[in-house]
DNA sequence: ATCTGCTTGCATCAATTGATGGAGAGACTA
DNA sequence: TAGTCTCTCCATCAATTGATGCAAGCAGAT
């Protein structure tokens, strides 16, 4: 039995699945609120009540960007804790955060989306969660901070977060914070990754030392 | 010449004043598109007629509404250096983590506010800047972190960047966040204090060597 | 060719939303 | 009292927006 959102994955030319890519786009720059389906619908080069046809509700088709979105982000974090798997400590922090760089630029959506959906919830709609904790919890237990689920201190889930939401940040906000820092496209990346490592090796080498005395 | 935003200010119990509080807790709370005018007239209990006479069309009152608390928090930062001038940098990062987070927890809006105006922006509309550049190059030559304003490397402003989206995020997503790190209210507060200093400390003093040599 | 099921666009609706005109209430002045 | 100025609400508009009914198109099966 497969759900509508694997069957529009599984064909990308399929009108479920451009209309989904086209959503992410639109959501991820405008917000739930901001977002209206005429806008979609004219992205993908439809009438609105073919987009009706293929997902129902406007708050459906948002829950089915973000659940899509979510997906894609855990598949990446598996993928990147293959690489890094065996590997000591710090190569293995140096290598996610890289790694997790660079998908999260080309997939900008992704961080906006997120972000989003954590700072305005619609309201009245019965908009999805974002599994956060699962995110959290994982790169934890992956970096040796926790040896299983259950006993993550929370000040180790407190600087992992730092570290998501820094790099998530660094990512959605880059259209404002770049000329801040005064670095552009790849140089503003590589302060990004620079600055990420700076913060996160330290944090994390201590910790793990706490956790093994 | 007082422009309308002194104006209101001025005397909190004008009809000026209490718009631009609850347009403020609203805004902040739904975003721009997300907040209709007949939202704010209803909580301040007019007809969206007063509304408009007082504030003009919607974007006028959502600008006033940033200025506003931008104005606020540039404020309250300026307090905080007049409390920690002149003492030794580690005391002086931890008083300063510590005002801002108490600071800002009381007065969640401003996070939302700020987070929001940089994620969505209002298409088509005339919406003003957050200055942002301001309070980084502020703090980071507060923190010793640089000598004049001109003379700040990515770097240095990259890590005040860090702590400053932590601080955001941590406070306007609180509710999202302080269950998934495990911890409630003040018991947060603290969660969050902590670990700002943990990555703050270091990352500061060893920045300022650096430019000291 | 006819039937059937899936897909698409046109036309349309009701509700919401940003915005305004104008009338009336109240205060103050002459 | 009459005039004026400020502020408030009622009524209303046009545009936008989420959503749907329906007929036409089209492919494959019979």
């Amino acid at each position: 039995m497969a759900t509508p959102l694997e069957k529009a994955r599984r064909d990308p030319n399929s009108m479920k699945a451009k209309i989904l890519t086209s959503a992410r786009k639109i959501f991820s720059k405008n917000g739930f609120s901001g977002t209206t389906t005429r806008m979609i619908a004219k992205a993908v080069g439809i009438d609105i009540s073919t987009l009706y046809y293929h997902w129902g509700e406007k708050a459906d088709l948002y829950n089915a960007v973000l659940m899509d979105t979510q997906e894609e982000l855990k598949q990446e974090l598996k993928r990147i804790e293959r690489v890094i798997h065996g590997k000591p400590l710090p190569k293995r922090l140096e290598i996610a955060i890289n790694e997790s760089c660079d998908f999260l630029y080309k997939n900008s959506e992704i961080t906006n989306l997120i972000l989003l959906n954590y700072f305005t919830k619609p309201k009245g709609k019965d908009i999805a969660e974002f599994h956060f904790i699962d995110i959290i919890t994982g790169i934890a237990i992956s970096m040796g901070l926790a040896m299983d689920k259950d006993k993550i201190t929370k000040q180790a889930k407190a600087r992992v977060m730092v570290v998501m939401l820094s790099l998530f940040n660094f990512i959605a906000g880059k259209k404002y914070l770049s000329p801040i820092i005064g670095a552009e496209s790849q140089d503003y990346l590589n302060v990004v990754k620079e600055t990420l490592n700076f913060i996160l090796i330290p944090a994390f080498v201590q910790d793990k030392k706490a956790i093994e005395s």
